[in-house]
RNA sequence: GCCGAAGUGGCGGAAUUGGUAGACGCAGCGGAUUCAAAAUCCGCCGCUGGUAACAGCGUGGGGGUUCAAGUCCCCCCUUCGGCACCA
């Protein structure tokens, strides 16, 4: 074996072989335990960035472990191809959003082989392949035939002058990104996707996920956001139809003083009809964006319609106003308001002098209502016959009292909202539908799937060209003239069910092969970012019910264990000039000169013009400050098994983790170090072993102690924790212990050969290259990819004497060392006898005494 | 605004079930090696006092529970993620 650790060459040598041999090829097992390890698959934005580089490594990492617990591991790779920026940069760059795609891919798939990633690449995909999505717009069409698809109206940022609809990000401070028009709310038919129909079962559900983390179903509970309430009819004074709202707290039913419509509700529009006033004023809030962040912080603005609604209970008019904060997407578009007991109609009611009227009593402390709603249950008052109720019980006898004069319902809502999946873009899978002459929909039949999107195109900044080109919609349904919908989905569609496509990435004959998917699902192990916490995962879960439900797959839930990993930071400098404008610089592009006598960087300057730049801290790496890390430089520089390795050290799986140039040298160091402790070591290959460790000396027990404390924290670690770090600085630990080993006698060199196939079985999940060709360096000729996970041997750990910690008073004031099997008298008196205890108790009586075993002794003295 | 997190030395982080706060790494300082440097190796490294032994203080801020709190409870501050058309 070389001298030298030599990572390029190592790495391309151990690549290769593993192309070579297909070594992550895999196929169903039936006798062997199954692993499916699965990270988010990439946007192909053009290369990678450091996060898809930890995402990835995390899920490396897993898989290899997995692979060494002797499981059948399925880790698969492929493109979140469709999307908006693949649009943008089209426009820029003028080509086509398919061939800047495809490109792409083609580019970050050797990136990724390069960090030396375990895929089985035969099941690839993109799902902007019309052999992907087909079976996408087939499964809409069978839902459609369920009943689970529908069309509404629904509201969209619309751009005036170019004419398209912006997606949220491309609305900044109401204007339109590129146009700088003011953005309008308009209203257009929108394809939806009956999610609430499965609200209950997802909620339900979230209790089965025990490998999930707490924060993410608690975040998942929250936004189904399921209430039990009271849906009811407040007749409209001189009008017909009744208004109907949905309450959670018809115990304050008698503290309504008005009513809020939506701008876009039948009864505003009736209103402003025949009030040019009112009409202005509901033109002027249709402005605003319906982002709930937006709503929530808007200044709450108003108008009395004229109308009023009459008191189920008493028979009073109350006013019926038109309020911004009142969506007509959601729920019935009407509102109850309640000023004393709830915070948004109370600032609502105090901006507009409307009444305010208490009808609970707070259960204790004092509340003044002119500062701010009293929110919580308690007493009812002012509520005729209902007075004197708690809120529990006057909620039942309201909600029955409605109930029997058949205005009002008990009903279950839920916070959630059906999915539209109608998008206005050209860069998506066409939704499958005809549209006909009379106005209708249907499907478009399955023989005339997929219905494909035209590759070669040329973008204009406005239109979808499949929108701009009349001839790609005509078509015809048996024989009668119809147009395709030229609107595309939403991306979330593809990204809900590739995780089931690569079990049987290239079936032809369906949308999934049901006997693939099922042995391989549901996913054991899913990576990615937390960001996604809510959407990504709560469609996924919903995709998955629905694949069930048509027959293909038998799992209720598709995955099992999730993690979510932290956002990538890294230093950045910047340059203000005389007009106030900052430019970033590349962390890269800048050396640091000067730091104070604490390490803090006080002087950088720019590389290329040797000036000064002033830094800006640690920030989240993004294209505005400049601050990217480009992985392959780093995987150029140290290669990847140093880079995998310092993504992993660095910071636990779910925390932040900073980037840091020389963190990644000193991960570079260690790998050095431990090269040459198996070099060292491989020097005196022919020197005598002997592997009988029964009669070892208290150096060579302690040594090999550390050996098998080390194996069993590290397994802990990476299986049951997934703490790469501690399992990493556990294994620096032991070689800095191992640096120190005597390999004089052959017991000594047998501990030592032990202690080495260890640490390169250990660090193989993290440092592949490096751990394969160390395993064949120590004589080994079986593939260290599926060799056995290190075992700990019990008896090694046993020891004789074990330290136990002294306190006085809950502060430590002694150390003693005592015999593993000592009572606890022993140990106390041990304890009270130590120099430095005995001035602390000395002159003063012992109240207590605490014996935590094999640890600690609390003596409470005064 | 609402929902969910996080805050520990100069820095990244460790402390897994309430039981030694600061493992491991980085930076820094001192030394060895070298003509010199790089690399490597050895040592020191929370703050204050002390030659030292040791003592006092210390986990965002304030209060509480406990023999014992970074960890549990209450209030507050700051930063980050999501909020349905970015993915």
């Amino acid at each position: 074996m070389q001298d030298n650790y030599d990572p390029a060459q190592i790495e391309s040598a151990v690549q290769q072989r593993w192309e070579q041999d297909q070594v992550f090829q895999v196929t169903e097992q039936p006798g062997q335990e199954k692993f499916y390890c699965l990270s988010m698959f990439p946007y192909p934005s053009g290369k990678l960035h450091m996060g898809h580089v930890r995402n990835y490594t995390l899920g490396d990492v897993v898989a290899r472990y997995q692979r060494m617990q002797g499981k059948n591991v399925l880790q698969p790779m492929g493109w979140d191809a469709f999307g908006l920026p693949a649009e943008n940069a089209a426009i820029q760059n003028q080509t086509a959003p398919a061939k800047w795609t495809y490109q792409n891919i083609d580019y970050m798939r050797t990136q990724l082989k390069s960090l030396g990633f375990g895929y089985d690449w035969s099941r690839e995909l993109a799902t902007c392949q019309p052999e992907y999505y087909r079976w996408e717009q087939w499964f809409f069409t069978k839902l459609y035939e369920k009943g689970l698809v529908y069309k509404k109206n629904a509201t969209v940022n619309w751009d005036p002058i170019d004419q398209t609809v912006l997606a949220n990000e491309q609305v900044i401070d109401g204007r339109g990104w590129r146009s700088g028009a003011k953005v309008e709310q308009k209203e257009i038919p929108q394809w939806f996707i009956k999610i609430t129909d499965y609200a209950d079962e997802l909620l339900a559900d979230l209790d089965q996920l025990d490998g999930w983390p707490e924060q993410v179903k608690t975040m998942q509970r929250n936004w189904i956001g399921r209430s039990e309430g009271v849906e009811i009819d407040f007749t409209v004074i001189d009008h017909d139809d009744p208004l109907t709202v949905y309450t959670t707290r018809p115990d304050t039913l008698f503290g309504v003083t008005y009513m809020g419509v939506a701008a876009q509700h039948p009864l505003a529009q009736e209103a402003a009809a025949k009030n040019p006033e009112l009409a202005a004023f509901i033109e002027s809030i249709k402005a605003t964006k319906m982002a709930e962040a937006e709503l929530a912080t808007i200044e709450k603005k108003g108008m009395a319609t004229g109308f009023y609604a009459k008191h189920p209970l008493t028979g009073e008019a109350i006013p019926i106003w038109v309020a911004n904060f009142v969506l007509m997407d959601y729920g019935s578009g009407a509102v109850m308001a309640v000023p004393a007991h709830d915070q948004r109609d109370w600032e609502f009611a105090t901006a507009y002098q409307l009444p305010i009227v208490p009808v609970i009593a707070p259960a204790e402390g004092e509340h003044d209502i002119n500062v701010a709603a009293i929110t919580e249950k308690g007493t009812t008052i002012n509520s005729g016959q209902f007075t004197g109720l708690s809120s529990d019980d006057a909620f039942n006898a309201i909600a029955d009292a409605l109930a029997e004069q058949g205005i009002g319902r008990r009903q279950v809502n839920y916070r959630l909202r059906d999915w539209g999946v109608s998008r206005q873009r050209y860069w998506g899978a066409p939704i499958p539908m005809l549209n006909l002459e009379d106005g209708s929909s249907v499907p478009v039949p399955e023989d005339q799937l997929p219905v494909r999107l035209p590759e070669d195109v040329v973008m204009d900044g406005t239109q979808s060209p499949i929108k701009a080109d009349p001839e790609w919609r005509k078509t015809t349904y048996n024989g009668m003239p119809a147009e395709h919908e030229t609107d595309t989905f939403d991306t979330f569609m593809e990204s809900s069910w590739y995780y089931a496509r690569y079990c049987s990435a290239n079936f032809e004959d369906g949308m999934l092969n049901p006997e693939q998917a099922n042995y391989w699902l549901p996913v054991d192990q899913y990576i990615g970012g937390i960001e996604h916490a809510i959407l990504h995962l709560l469609y996924s879960r919903f995709f998955h019910k629905l694949l069930r439900d048509t027959g293909l797959v038998d799992s209720d839930e598709p995955f099992k264990r999730l993690l979510t990993q932290g956002m990538v930071l890294a230093d950045c400098y910047y340059r203000e000039a005389a007009d106030g404008k900052i430019t970033w610089y590349s962390p890269l592009d800048v050396e640091i000169v000067e730091r104070d006598s604490k390490g803090r960087i006080v002087k950088a300057i720019l590389t290329t013009d040797g000036e000064e730049v002033s830094y800006g801290g640690m920030t989240k790496m993004s294209k505005s400050k400049n601050n990217g890390i480009d992985p392959q430089v780093m995987i150029d520089k140290y290669g990847a098994d140093t880079v995998r390795l310092f993504m992993m050290f660095a910071a636990p799986p779910e925390a932040t983790l900073e980037w840091s140039d020389s963190g990644v040298e000193g991960a570079q160091r260690f790998l050095r170090r431990v090269w040459r402790l198996v070099a060292d070591y491989q020097a005196q290959a022919d020197a005598e072993h002997n592997d009988d460790f029964s009669q070892l000396n208290s150096g060579q027990e302690d040594l090999r102690r550390e050996v098998h404390r080390t194996i069993e924290k590290v397994s802990d670690d990476m299986g049951r924790r997934q703490h790469f770090n501690t399992a990493i600085a556990a294994i620096m630990e032991l070689l800095n212990k191992l640096q120190k080993a005597s390999l004089e006698t052959a017991v000594d060199r047998a501990i030592m050969r032990e202690a080495l196939d260890a640490i390169t079985l250990m660090l193989a999940p993290v440092t592949p290259h490096l751990s394969e060709v160390l395993w064949q360096a120590l004589g080994h000729d079986d593939d260290i990819t599926f060799a056995k996970w290190p075992e700990v041997d019990p008896n090694a750990l046993v020891a004789s004497s074990i330290l136990v910690v002294v306190q006085v008073n809950g502060k430590v004031r002694g150390k003693i060392t005592v015999a593993a099997d000592a009572d606890q008298d022993s140990v106390l008196a041990i304890a009270a006898a130590d120099e430095n205890v005995q001035r602390f108790i000395a002159d003063k009586t012992i109240r207590k005494q605490i014996y935590v075993p094999g640890k600690l002794v609390n003596i409470v003295a005064n």
